[in-house]
DNA sequence: GATGAATGAGGGTTCATTCAT
DNA sequence: AATGAATGAACCCTCATTCAT
């Protein structure tokens, strides 16, 4: 039997991959369940991919990919001290789409720890995500919405950590209980008001 | 050949286990691996756990011990502004071995992700932690040293999510650039002064 | 894309299969090298042939032609004993091409060995090349240049065993090391002068 | 189930493996027809071999094992030239045994021809072979069996060749014809009587 | 308790073959 | 006639686990 009905893409397996991932952990990833919850046989992957770790690799960054799409989706010039928050907590694990997002991004930033190459590729990835906040910082406090006497990168990386932190905890608590963990972001949001 | 030579201990093997996980990730631990490791045969593993999994889960939580004993060694008498950072910083990953620490955490926490039980034990120590910073917060507010009209609670939650945040971030940094990235958890405790 | 620069035959992908055969072995043979060799796609390849044995069949085969084609090119009369030992080296591997020749023939008769098929075609080959040796050393016989005590069939398959020994020796052995295998079979033609 | 009633060997699944070679082919041989062979499972085989590569080489070698040590089993001082042909027909595949032990040898010429590291072997094990039949021509001349102007090395390599010739042809012809084949030999070998 | 050879299920991967286009 | 994506069986190998010693 053929499968012709649908066209196969790259990134229907990666998104099907990432699923995965988020449900059962990387650990328990097979060729065979990628294949199933694709839709196609074992044989069909190799058509796409070079192999499980070429696989594995490309859902991880799609984590890293649709939260700083989102980070990056608002333009500088449109950002207030009101949709800064709405904008960081936009890309908290607060659905079940972000959630599978981070439960992914969680699987990426611990794979990084023992792969070299995803080490980098994470950590150039947290660059450009601070460097992005640090932009928006100078550009809020170029209003006047933020304090210009902060540090633009201190506050920047300490908006970046808290978010990290949340939304790693966060994976670990239900979904009801995860908005108010935003308090102390909230807060600190507040804080550097101008 | 037998064993005889010194007394073997679950924590022998925790401890082993938990430095393998950090050298070289979940994904390559293997019975074999431990064995070699521990000194011993892969015969003699079973005799202190029922199977690979009870090893792992035991081995991860040696991480969250070793991170709680820290930060609970300091009496809360004995808390100041000044070694609350200290206290905090040092339980950071900025020598090898809380890095190992550090490593093994991160594996757990991804591990929590898709184990109920595992997730359950994470979650309960991150209460824990807070619940002691709450205290440290109270105290100090009762002392003068910090303001006190910020909210316990979520100050200490900011405390909290700055350092996993700060710390999961630095496994992916070299050791030497690691310190930097404290300066927003140095500024916010400096700005929750009393 | 379709394939029509050039008209595709069952030789033009026997002779590429025989040379992959030479290069890499029966082992490493697969229809997407042969294909990639060849030029086309590999769905082209069952339009020619009813699968890979058919082919591998036909391009072991394709050795055996080169070689008898060879031992047959010079009509008995012409044949002295000069060139009765001109005639056998030149179908040794002495070149690139005979190598390539005889290569494929001890993929041929290594193949034969378990396969009944072929090992009749091998035999019938060998049957052919020792009749075509014996009608060469009855005519030289016949002319005096060979001493006419001498067992016909003996004297050929003694020629023949030498050839296929030497040639079987040389695959294993630098190209400028070849000739000198040759000095038996020459001291033996020497040897039956008559 | 254990397999604790006989005790397993490197030389017991080499020993299998060179039957299942030369009866199925190298292209045929699996894991799993070595392992039933044997009479283990696959999961054992890796503790007595690296893999594949390594049980099939060590069986190749093994004909060649067999093969050298019939051809040394004569000491020199007993040789003469009666005996030199018994002793080169007894390494012929003219039994059931040494036809194994044949088949298996043209599976590793075969298996040379594009190995560079079992080219090597082979040419080693050639050139020994033929050291020993130039010891052995020179001791029948100093002797007075085999007439002085010969050139030893010539015509050592005479009969190695034709051995190799003759042992290779016989492999694709029935047994009972195969002793027929050794006719050049013994002529050859009653030529060079001095 | 300790050992490590043996097990066999399951892993990733390769491949000859098929068939809608 | 030509294509190449899709198939799934079979490959080699790894591994947690078991158990006779």
């Amino acid at each position: 039997m053929k499968q012709t009905e649908s066209k196969l893409s790259r990134d229907d397996i990666i998104s099907a991959v990432a699923h995965l991932i988020a449900e059962e952990g990387l650990e328990k990833l097979t060729m065979r369940h990628i294949a199933k919850q694709v839709g196609c046989s074992v044989g069909t992957l190799p058509h796409y991919f070079s192999g499980k770790e070429d696989i594995v690799i490309a859902a991880l960054n799609w984590s890293s990919d649709r939260i700083m799409t989102r980070l990056s989706a608002m333009p500088p010039s449109e950002i207030n001290l009101e949709n800064l928050y709405t904008l960081m907590s936009a890309s908290m694990p607060l659905t079940d789409l972000s959630d599978i997002e981070w439960r992914v991004r969680m699987s990426l930033w611990d794979y990084a720890v023992t792969n070299e190459d995803t080490r980098d590729t994470v950590h150039a990835i947290s660059k450009v995500a601070n460097e992005i906040l640090v932009e928006l910082i100078a550009y809020l406090q170029s209003v006047g919405e933020v304090r210009k006497e902060l540090n633009q990168e201190a506050t920047a990386l300490a908006i970046y950590q808290m978010c990290i932190g949340a939304g790693f905890t966060m994976l670990h608590t239900p979904m009801d209980t995860r908005e108010a963990q935003l308090i102390p972001l909230y807060n600190f949001i507040e804080n550097i008001r101008g």
